[in-house]
RNA sequence: GCGGACGUGGCGAAACUGGUAGACGCAAGGGACUUAAAAUCCCUCGGAGCGAUCCGUACGGGUUCGACCCCCGUCGUCCGCACCA
């Protein structure tokens, strides 16, 4: 009997049509059941979705449907990061509105995120620059205002002074800026922050309660907030060179036990000790200019040559008024950390050793390990960075660091200099308050108004939203809003005199830090619905890229806690579980070197392979192409495949059944065209088999077996998905499809002879039982086959509502097993018992086996070690 | 530079808490079916050896009855570094 093909371009639609006209993913806030939010980070609308996309929303998808299956009331809501640069960018280029672009790209994805199949609750969607949405964060914005979470404050920009624009620190290239090439500047602004700090230590403590975090994110989260326990120092200036008035320098170190190890101060090119000299000293002024020309981004500064320059400057170590040591400004002093000056003690810090090689400062030993000589231990290229004992510290020689920490913290807290201690104990973060302030039009503005007589007034709640004016012009750089003929200007809420907006629009970071949030409740006339927001969260699984596991979920967990001082929720994490996927890659192609080398992509190229060697070939010229490094899809190396492509040839299924195959979800996937050809097999083979089978189980009902092959089958089904199930929990979206595959395989060939009419009753009921089971697992992968499969044997209803299918224990239960014998710790047997065999009866039987007795040779074992249900080890 | 991860056949990988290395899939090779092709089905598939066996989890050491797994060091790749999202 010919079957015929599975052909999803038919059956993706209609399916899709019909859980859109039972409302079956629409999800109800009163719905008594217990709940289950699964959100995915959502969309930066930037055109078009890529396989990241496609492999991020089908692993949601799974869980989604998955705890659909178990009995949840699931929340699966979708959204649109919708600000940001690129919209400027188009707007820039050619000339279209960053709305009109924006609103483009969200309707394009949208399509393509509707041909997934995915069962998002459409009805909750929202994009962040939707006036609703961002009404909403300036209310909020305005509630962290009043709680005193904000604050204006001066801060660096990268400043182009072709452009006479700010730019992004992507923008800035090599120091330079990425339009008209000239050397960026660091310019102070006024700027606003949110109080991140206040939250430095429950954000860290809070740490330890986030259990279903992968422990790489939360210990790079640790780093990133960076609690230290040191001293803060003051050093009298004994000699300002006639620089500066000022009569000391307070430096804040983790290390005070290294304080007689101390050859120089360098303090930031921003400090006011540098200020002052640079008032007075050209060359100093000149260095300091040259030190904020770096850019503002950390790495591009601790990337760059390390540099110094003395200023003159001499102040008296705390110990020992006659010991002078010198004040550098350094390139890598941050004013930000600390207090923008640090001691170096060369002996104990690479970078301080460095430095003090470059401009001959002294390098004293002052930490050695335990067991090495005093006399001799000498520091070469290398500093010591190891734990040991003090040398060549005078009252402290012999101590171990700790003790030595607390000898100069006791005598430097009992040294007062005008009434403050010399020396003081002080918890530091590295963790800086959050600049929210964007010079740029599409973000949402930050609604204050400044007046000349009564300062900074917030926007009063009424009176907004502050809309983003439409008719602005790109036709120049800079801000549109800065330039707008008329939104400025605005009548002062208090005094209701002439006054202006703030122009600053929000980093985009603040959009993305309580959309899950909104979520819970969209239509709301406030941010939230409190109780929404509080039945729906935390999120029970949040899914996402790796590249996020910092800045948007730190940023994310610190809006919570502000909305809950706020009154608009009431918890402090919203991320209870938290996966990081992998990214999509694939192969690089390119043709012509250098300057000329230019990108082709995988459509416009064939693969020949021959000999074993692969060859790529241009499929319009025939020209060979160079195949470069397997790299993260991007639009600028043009290795990426576009899932419209994928899912018009093989359809959603297949595509998303590939990018859950083979790759721990966690590790990045390898795109490749065999794959997924591999993936496609296997739809039309589950296809086929049930197909052909469907006469027959149709007319049966399910049952599972009791003997023969029919319990043969049933235990293979029930194991299975007691197997799969247990991959789902975990996410192991590649292990699951290995077992499905085994189970597939092991049913084709009872499938098949049911087709041909040869399955006893029994053993077609125990098919039904397995074949309905197969369907309940691959349903949250390949939802449409699941249905197709589905209806084709007369199932009732939707896959997309039915039940998880329970699996039986005595089914399940091993009563043999079969442990591997190893002798020496090499394999050489096996033993098959029974499951509840004690130790002797293990090690009997061992000890009769001929493998064992062979190598014996009459003679005992020296050990005998039985670890139970796993291996027994004989060592002779 | 700093912080975090990762590295297993030709390829993607599996291996539970230190216990059989390579399940499952892809590719490749051989065979069956077919006028032929596609599809499908069966077999082989880390390396060496006729074989018993030996070697093999990036590399070099160590701990252990036993190490892909733990420890020390080296190399390579990726992510983040506060204005990309």
């Amino acid at each position: 009997m010919a079957i015929e093909r599975y052909n999803p371009r038919d059956a993706e639609p209609r399916w899709q049509q019909m859980w859109n006209e039972r409302d079956v993913f629409l999800t109800k806030n009163d719905d008594p059941r217990e709940k289950y939010y699964v959100l995915e980070m959502f969309p930066y609308p930037s055109g078009r979705i890529h396989m990241g996309h496609v492999r991020n929303y089908a692993m949601g998808d799974v869980v989604a449907r998955y705890k659909r299956a178990r009995g949840y009331n699931v929340l699966h809501p979708m959204g649109w990061d919708a600000f940001g640069m690129p919209a400027e960018n188009a707007a820039m280029e050619r000339g279209v509105h960053p709305g009109a672009w924006t609103y483009q790209n969200i309707a394009s994805m949208k399509a393509q995120l509707k041909a997934m199949g995915l069962s998002l609750d459409w009805s909750r969607e929202f994009a962040t620059c939707d006036v609703e949405y961002y009404h909403r964060q300036q209310h909020l914005f305005l509630d962290f205002l009043e709680k005193g979470l904000v604050y204006r404050k001066q801060s660096k920009v990268n400043w182009d002074p072709v452009d006479n624009t700010v730019l992004a620190n992507e923008q800035v290239i090599d120091g330079r800026g990425w339009r008209s090439g000239a050397l960026v500047e660091q310019r102070d602004l006024i700027q606003w922050f949110f109080k991140i700090t206040d939250f430095s230590d429950d954000l860290l403590s809070a740490l330890d309660t986030l259990d279903q975090w992968p422990d790489k994110v939360r210990l790079m989260q640790k780093n990133w907030i960076g609690r230290s326990e040191g001293l803060s120092v003051r050093w009298e200036i004994s000699d300002g060179a006639g620089l500066t008035d000022a009569a000391e320098v307070t430096v804040y170190t983790t290390r005070p036990d290294t304080l007689f190890g101390a050859s120089f101060i360098a303090i930031s090119a921003d400090h006011p000790l540098a200020r002052d000299a640079s008032a007075k000293n050209a060359a100093i002024d000149a260095f300091c200019e040259d030190c904020r020309r770096a850019g503002t981004s950390l790495a591009a500064l601790e990337t760059a040559e390390k540099k110094g320059m003395d200023t003159g400057i001499r102040v008296r170590h705390p110990f020992d008024a006659t010991w002078q040591l010198p004040v550098y400004v350094a390139n890598f002093v941050l004013m930000d950390y600390g207090t923008g000056a640090i001691f170096g003690c060369p002996s104990g810090d690479q970078r301080d050793l460095d430095f003090a090689r470059k401009y001959d400062l002294p390098v004293v030993p002052v930490v050695m390990p335990e067991d090495a000589d005093a006399a001799t231990f000498a520091i070469g290229d290398e500093a010591y960075v190891g734990d040991g004992v003090m040398i060549n510290s005078r009252f402290l020689d012999g101590l171990s660091i700790e003790a030595a920490f607390d000898e100069v913290a006791n005598r430097l807290g009992g040294i007062t200099i005008g009434n403050a201690p010399q020396g003081e104990r002080k918890v530091n973060f590295r963790l800086r308050d959050w600049g929210i302030s964007r010079q740029r039009y599409w973000g949402c503005p930050i609604p204050v108004i400044h007046c000349e007589d009564c300062g900074v007034v917030p926007v009063p709640k009424a009176d907004l939203p502050v809309r983003l004016p439409d008719d602005v012009t790109f036709d120049k750089p800079g801000n549109p809003l800065d330039r707008h003929p008329t939104w400025r200007s605005v009548a002062c809420p208090h005094c209701g005199r002439d006054a202006r907006r703030e122009t600053d629009t929000m980093d985009t970071f603040v959009d993305s830090s309580w959309y899950f949030a909104r979520f819970t409740a969209p239509w709301e006339d406030r941010p939230t619905d409190p109780a929404a927001a509080n039945d729906w969260l935390p999120v029970d699984q949040y899914i996402g890229g790796i590249e996020h596991a910092i800045l948007h979920l730190l940023y994310s967990r610190f809006f919570t806690r502000a909305m809950q001082v706020a009154g608009h929720l009431d918890l402090k994490e919203p991320f209870k579980g938290l996966f990081t996927q992998g990214m999509v890659v694939h192969e690089t192609y390119s043709r012509g070197t250098g300057a000329q080398r230019e990108w082709v992509t995988p459509a416009e190229i064939r693969i020949d392979e021959v000999d074993g060697t692969r060859r790529a070939v241009h499929l319009a010229t025939g020209e060979e192409i160079a195949i470069g490094s397997i790299e993260k899809m991007s639009k600028s190396k043009k290795n990426v495949v576009d899932p419209d492509d994928i899912i018009a040839s093989y359809g959603a299924d297949t595509a998303r059944f590939f990018v859950l195959s083979d790759s721990p979800p966690e590790r990045d996937v390898i795109w490749s065209e065999s794959g997924v050809e591999g993936a496609h097999r296997f739809v039309q083979r589950v296809w086929r088999l049930v197909a052909e089978a469907a006469p027959v189980l149709r007319e049966t009902g399910a049952m599972a077996g009791g003997e023969g092959e029919a319990l043969a089958i049933s235990r293979i089904a029930h194991r299975t998905l007691k197997a799969v199930q247990a991959d789902y929990d975990k996410l192991a979206f590649n292990k699951a499809v290995a077992r499905i595959y085994e189970f597939v395989n092991a049913l084709a060939a009872p499938l098949a002879a049911t087709a041909a009419g040869k399955a006893s009753p029994a053993f077609a009921g125990a098919l039904r039982d397995a074949v309905e089971i197969l369907i309940s697992l691959i349903a949250p992968m390949t939802p449409h086959l699941a249905e197709e499969c589905w209806r084709e044997i007369g199932g009732e209803g939707l896959v997309a509502t039915h039940a998880w299918p329970a699996f039986d224990e005595a089914l399940v239960a091993e009563l043999e097993i079969t442990l591997p014998v190893q002798i020496n710790g090499k394999k050489r047997a096996d033993l098959t018992i029974a499951r509840d065999a004690d130790q002797s009866a293990v090690e009997n039987a061992v000890l009769a086996l001929d493998a064992v007795q062979a190598v014996l040779a009459g003679q005992k074992p020296r050990k005998i070690i039985v670890v139970p249900q796993r291996i027994v080890n004989v060592v002779v």
